[in-house]
DNA sequence: GTGATGGCGGTTTTT
DNA sequence: CCGCCATCAC
């Protein structure tokens, strides 16, 4: 394949062959045609500050990628002078893709398009000294952090009962988003968290990350933020400021403080800056991204253009009036109303049904209806709102062989065994690492447990070494009991060991030989528990994947920052995942279960941020809405089952906002429903909306015998899923590690023994 | 160092 | 109600 490097005189890329003198321009740039009119005005208006409002399904990305294309094409600038941000890799893995398209073919080299936080890394590893770190640092998972905080906190006044370490370090955490180093931690800000304790506890959480060589998410934003404003290092700024013609970023709507700064101080020199979102798509508020960013582009950015995308190429007219109906209830947005020149479609179906399990019967129900006139799996989604609304249409599609995956869980490099490998390779790697010491020193169990790893953290502190040194003193000492000493002095002389083979042999042979050395490898292979087979697949990938990196050091960080889970997405399946996940998806068919109050909008996030939150959940109803292509049904329940307890259900406001003439409502519920009801409390949510009605219905048992006789470790076959055995019996619910198709909870009544 | 037990919390999640 | 955790006893 050819190669599109830029400049090269002696291969110039084929648009630039296109350009002939003389012919009107659009003739030269044929990827325009393509456009409608909104669209090219986003792309061509490469100069000064720009602000593409894309509405959902409104080709946003095209814009963004001809957008790119364009500045290339024109010769506006040289790939190495483009900035594109993007929150994810797979974002940006898309961009790269569809570009390179555009150009030919061929991959563009040497631009800066990335993640944030990939980009950041990259100019902090060119700057690491500024902040006190060395170029090699190692970024941490969130485990490691809390392990740190756990440690940070046992010589301050702070009751961890009161304050949980995870809870101080999402504080923290909050400070780094909005750009705070310790130092402009106010009075103010401090009081009243963690005892007046937390800007102190900040301090020593960096100063500590530091020693470590180590740096969190959040600091590879903050630490280049540092360099940015130190004057001292106005010429690092100066530098990128001056490299960078153009910057291009995407879903700016979710951006948060520090990532606004770190953006706004490299725009200003060419003032190029383009920032594509969609204020009404902004859903992360929770984790610091700030609508405030987009809501004042106009302000931050003078002279600066606005450019609205309305038209959706995705869905049919009916979900885009339900979803421009739903969020013109929202105050805090620029807004924007989509319209689309596909044809009406179906009209929104709103089921109501009597509780959780009915629900699921009646998706599954209509799923396989869709499937009988020949529509494919994989363009059915189910959206929930939270994780535990999986469940119900899970033991569901189990029962009635649909098969189904759930998008979520844990990530690839957020799984056990994933994050003791990378210990493993970190220690080898950077012997600064403590926090990969402590994890590994243990795993597979050597003996060395708490009181071995204090003293070594002991040590290690008066002695102001890594704790990999302190461990190499303390063996020359008595200090430990001769057991313990021998199996670290073993331990100690395995690490010295790779560390040399790190210059003799190859980094993927290494690495297959330390998970074996070190016995991990073995750990799994005798661990009798059903997960562990997956475990030494996934170290198998892990150890794979390294290949295709140049040295140990930059495969940790492509993991750290990168590596996601590999899922087959050929098998038709529904899929079943959470509204959050589904942003920037979109399915013929959607789903759209859990529509009542407290559950969808969330009553959390109407208790904890008000207004602010129930607009939120309104975007994300919006956002639900606008991933259907052809149908979109929203379903109710009027009891639901909540920690045990069966509670009455209202319907959700979002249901009353939805607008009759494009909604079909159906009640499952003989006689109309019980909803409106909580219990004798009733009262005035009972008047409120035309699906608040209430009627008396006849309370049921969802109790259901269990006829018994499988036990645990038993045969048993299932009519879609075959042979399994059964792991775990739980009443009439097993757990049955399935020969084909894995680890299932199923109900006893869809088993035989075998 | 491992297994039992009681207490607590239970929304969304990328990098 | 269930699952995760921390703590405690052995």
């Amino acid at each position: 394949m050819k190669k599109f490097f830029w400049p090269n005189p002696n291969n110039p890329p084929y648009i630039v062959c296109m350009m002939t003198a003389g012919l009107p321009e659009t003739q030269n740039y044929p990827y325009l045609d393509a456009l409608n009119e909104r669209q090219r005005e986003a792309v061509e208006a490469l100069d000064g500050p720009v602000l593409v409002l894309a509405g959902a399904g409104t080709g946003k990305t095209r814009v963004l990628t001809t957008r790119l294309g364009h500045l290339l094409a024109t010769r506006k600038a040289r790939p190495d002078q483009i900035l594109a941000v993007t929150f994810t890799n797979k974002a940006a893995q898309e961009m790269k893709e569809r570009v390179s398209h555009l150009l030919g073919g061929a991959p563009v080299e040497g631009w800066w398009l990335g993640t944030f936080h990939s980009i950041a890394a990259r100019m902090l590893r060119r700057h690491a000294e500024c902040v006190g770190l060395k170029s090699n640092f190692t970024i941490l998972d969130s485990d490691d952090q809390v392990r740190l905080i756990k440690q940070l906190i046992e010589p301050l006044p702070i009751d961890p009962k009161k304050w949980p370490p995870r809870v101080l370090l999402s504080l923290i955490q909050k400070w780094k988003d909005r750009g705070y180093t310790p130092d402009m931690i106010g009075k103010d800000e401090n009081r009243d968290l963690a005892d007046g304790y937390l800007s102190q506890l900040y301090k020593s959480y960096q100063e500590r990350l530091k020693t470590l060589n180590a740096c969190d998410f959040g600091d590879l934003l903050l630490h280049v933020l540092t360099i940015f404003r130190d004057p001292q290092y106005a010429d690092i700024l100066a530098g990128y400021q001056e490299r960078f013609k153009y910057l291009l970023v995407d879903e700016y709507q979710d951006t948060n403080v520090s990532q606004y700064l770190w953006l706004r101080l490299l725009a200003q020199k060419h003032k190029n800056i383009c920032c594509v979102g969609d204020d009404d798509q902004s859903i992360y508020g929770w984790r610091g991204a700030e609508v405030g960013n987009i809501l004042k582009f106009e302000k931050d950015f003078t002279e600066s253009k606005t450019v609205r995308l309305e038209q959706n190429y995705r869905s049919t007219n009916r979900i885009l009036d339900a979803a421009n109906a739903v969020i013109a209830n929202n105050a805090e947005r620029l807004g924007k109303n989509l319209w689309s020149a596909n044809e009406d479609g179906d009209l929104i179906k709103i089921v109501g049904v009597w509780d959780g399990q009915a629900e699921a019967v009646r998706v599954s129900d209509d799923i396989e209806s869709l499937q009988r006139k020949g529509v494919s799996l994989n363009e059915i989604a189910i959206l929930v709102r939270a994780g535990f609304q999986t469940r119900e249409f899970e033991e569901r599609f189990i029962t009635t062989g649909i098969p189904y995956r759930v998008i979520g869980g844990p990530r690839f490099y957020e799984r056990m065994e994933i994050r003791d490998a990378l210990a493993y390779f970190r220690v080898v790697v950077q012997p600064d690492d403590d926090l990969a010491f402590e994890r590994i020193v243990n795993t597979p169990k050597r003996g060395l447990g708490a009181a071995t790893v204090q003293t070594l953290q002991i040590h290690a502190r008066q002695r102001q070494i890594p704790i990999t040194e302190a461990a190499l003193e303390i063996l020359e000492t008595e200090e430990l009991r001769p057991q313990a000493r021998k199996s670290l002095r073993g331990l100690m002389m395995d690490i010295e060991r790779w560390r040399h083979q790190l210059r003799e042999i190859s980094h993927t042979e290494l690495s297959g030989i330390i998970l074996d050395e070190s016995g991990y490898t073995h750990m799994w292979q005798s661990d009798k528990s059903p997960e562990a087979p997956g475990r030494l697949e996934n170290l198998k990938e892990l150890v794979g994947a390294m290949g295709e990196f140049e040295n140990m050091q930059s495969f940790l960080e492509h993991v750290a920052l990168v590596m996601e889970t590999t899922e087959n997405k050929s098998a038709d399946m529904v899929t079943v995942m959470t509204l959050h996940a589904a942003k920037g998806l979109e399915f013929d068919h959607v789903f759209l279960p859990g529509w009542e109050e407290g559950v969808f909008p969330n009553q959390r996030a109407l208790d904890e941020t008000g207004l602010a939150g129930l607009e939120e959940e309104r975007r994300l109803a919006y956002v639900g809405l606008t991933r259907a292509r052809q149908t979109a049904t929203v379903l109710y329940a009027a009891n639901r089952q909540m920690y045990g307890n069966w509670v009455n259900c209202i319907p959700s406001r979002f249901v009353d906002e939805l607008p009759e003439d494009v909604t079909d409502t159906i009640s499952e519920v003989a006689g109309g429903s019980t909803f409106g009801g909580y219990g004798r409390m009733g009262g005035s949510h009972l008047t409120r909306g035309r699906h608040a009605k209430m009627v008396e219905a006849t309370p049921r048992s969802f109790l259901q015998t269990s006829p018994g006789g499988i036990e645990k470790g038993d045969r048993v076959s299932h009519a879609k899923f075959g042979g399994g055995s059964v792991i775990h019996v739980d009443g009439n619910k097993l757990d049955i590690q399935f020969d084909k198709v894995g680890r299932k909870r199923v109900l006893d009544s869809f088993i035989e023994k075998s």
